[in-house]
DNA sequence: CGCGACGTTGATTTGCCTCAACGATTGTGG
DNA sequence: CCACAATCGTTGAGGCAAATCAACGTCGCG
C-alpha cells in the first residue's frame, strides 16, 4: 500500500492511531508521475508538498543564463517541493521533475492546514523534517565553499550511494556546481 | 524588557496570552555576552538556540585548513545555534560568537521539550522559523552556484543593509564564500 | 606609543569554465 | 526492425575568475 512508507516514516516520530492514518489518507492524494514529467514548474505556483513513495525526483532552478542549477534530490522517503512558494501562494523559484517513473503523496495547501488542526502530533512531525532538512542545507553550504570539487564529489559518493547509482553524471555535476566536463576529469584522474 | 521582541515575534504567528508569556520566561533565560565570547563551540555540545534581543553574532565552521566559513549572522529578532547538535547533542560543527556585545534569550534542551508540551502553539511557531530558515538555506545554495562574486556581494548588501554596516568586511567576504583580498577588489572597480 | 586588527595592492598560480568535436547508447517513429 | 535523432559521457585547447603569498598603510585601543 501506498502509505504504508509515510505512516511508518510518521510513526518514528509522534503517535498516530489508525483513525487518524484514515484522515491522513482522506486529506492527500497519491499521483504517479513519469519520467520527465513536471511536478511543479519554475514560474507557477507550488500546489504541494510531496512525500516520494517510489522514484526519484530532482529540484532545480534554471538562472538568467539558463543554466541549471540542482538543489535537491529526492527518492523513497524524502520530501520534495518548493517550500516558499507553497507557503507563501507564489510563483516558485525551483522546477520538481521526476527522474524516474514515481509514486508521491501529495499534501495541498488547505489539506496541510486542515491536518494540523485535526493532528496536532504532525505538526511535531513536520518540524523535526524541516529540522533535519535544515541541517542538511547549512551542511551544504559549509561544504560548497570549504571543499574542492573532487573531494565534494567523493563525500556525495559516500553519503548517497543510492542516488548516485540512479541519476546521470550531468546531474549530478550540476548538484555539485560544477560542469559535466570537469566532472568527467575529475573522475579519470586516479579512481 | 529583554522578552518583548520575542514575545512579539511569537504573536505574529500564533496566540500567546500573558500567563503563556510567564511559562516562557520561566522556562528560558536571559544571557550578555561581551564582543568576541563564544556562545557555543565546534567540537562542544552546543547546548542553547539563541535568539537575539540586542547585537549581532556569527555561526561559523573552521575546516581542515584552518580556513573560517561563516555559515550565518544573526542581529536583533533572529536566531542562532548549531542546530544538529542542539538536537542530536553531539559535537557541533559550528562555533557561535558574538560580533559584538549582545543579549540573548537561550533555550535549553529539555526547557524546549517541556515548552512544546506545556504550550503547543510554539510548535507550530517553531516550525515557521524553520522553514523560513530553509528557503533562505536553499536560496544561498542556488545563489552561491549561478552567481559570481560580484553579483554576490551586491545582493549581500541589498539584502542585509543592516548587517553590512555591523561588521568587518573579513567576515563578509567569509559568508559569501571568498578571499578578504578578492572582496577588495570586487569593492573598488567601479563602486 | 606600540601592537594587533583590518583593509588594500601587486604578482603569480590554479581550479574550473567555455567551446567544439566525437563515440557510444538509448529510444522512437516509419 | 531498422534508421536516425537525442541523450549522455568524454577529450582537447584556450581563457578567466578567484586563490595564494607577500608586503604595506591605517586606525583604534590597551
Amino acid at each position: 500500500m501506498s502509505y504504508d512508507l509515510l505512516i511508518r516514516q510518521i510513526r518514528r516520530h509522534v503517535a498516530l492511531s489508525d483513525p487518524d492514518a484514515d484522515i491522513l489518507r482522506s486529506l492527500t492524494r497519491v499521483k504517479k508521475v513519469r519520467k520527465r514529467q513536471f511536478v511543479s514548474e519554475q514560474g507557477e505556483i507550488c500546489r504541494y508538498e510531496n512525500f516520494v513513495v517510489e522514484g526519484c525526483l530532482r529540484c532545480y532552478h534554471i538562472d538568467g543564463k539558463n543554466a541549471e542549477h540542482i538543489v535537491q534530490f529526492a527518492v523513497e522517503g524524502w520530501w520534495i517541493s518548493d517550500l516558499r512558494s507553497f507557503m507563501t501562494e507564489s510563483p516558485a523559484d525551483f522546477t520538481v521533475e521526476a527522474i524516474e517513473p514515481s509514486t508521491l503523496i501529495q499534501f495541498g495547501r488547505k489539506e496541510v492546514e486542515e491536518l494540523y488542526r485535526r493532528l496536532p502530533a504532525l505538526e511535531r512531525f513536520f518540524r523535526v523534517m524541516l529540522q533535519n532538512a535544515l541541517v542538511a542545507s547549512q551542511r551544504r553550504i559549509v561544504d560548497s565553499y570549504s571543499e574542492d570539487a573532487k573531494r565534494r564529489y567523493a563525500e556525495f559518493r559516500e553519503r548517497h550511494p543510492d542516488i548516485e547509482k540512479r541519476v546521470p553524471l550531468y546531474m549530478i555535476a550540476s548538484y555539485l556546481g560544477i560542469t559535466p566536463e570537469f566532472l568527467s576529469r575529475i573522475r579519470q584522474d586516479h579512481n
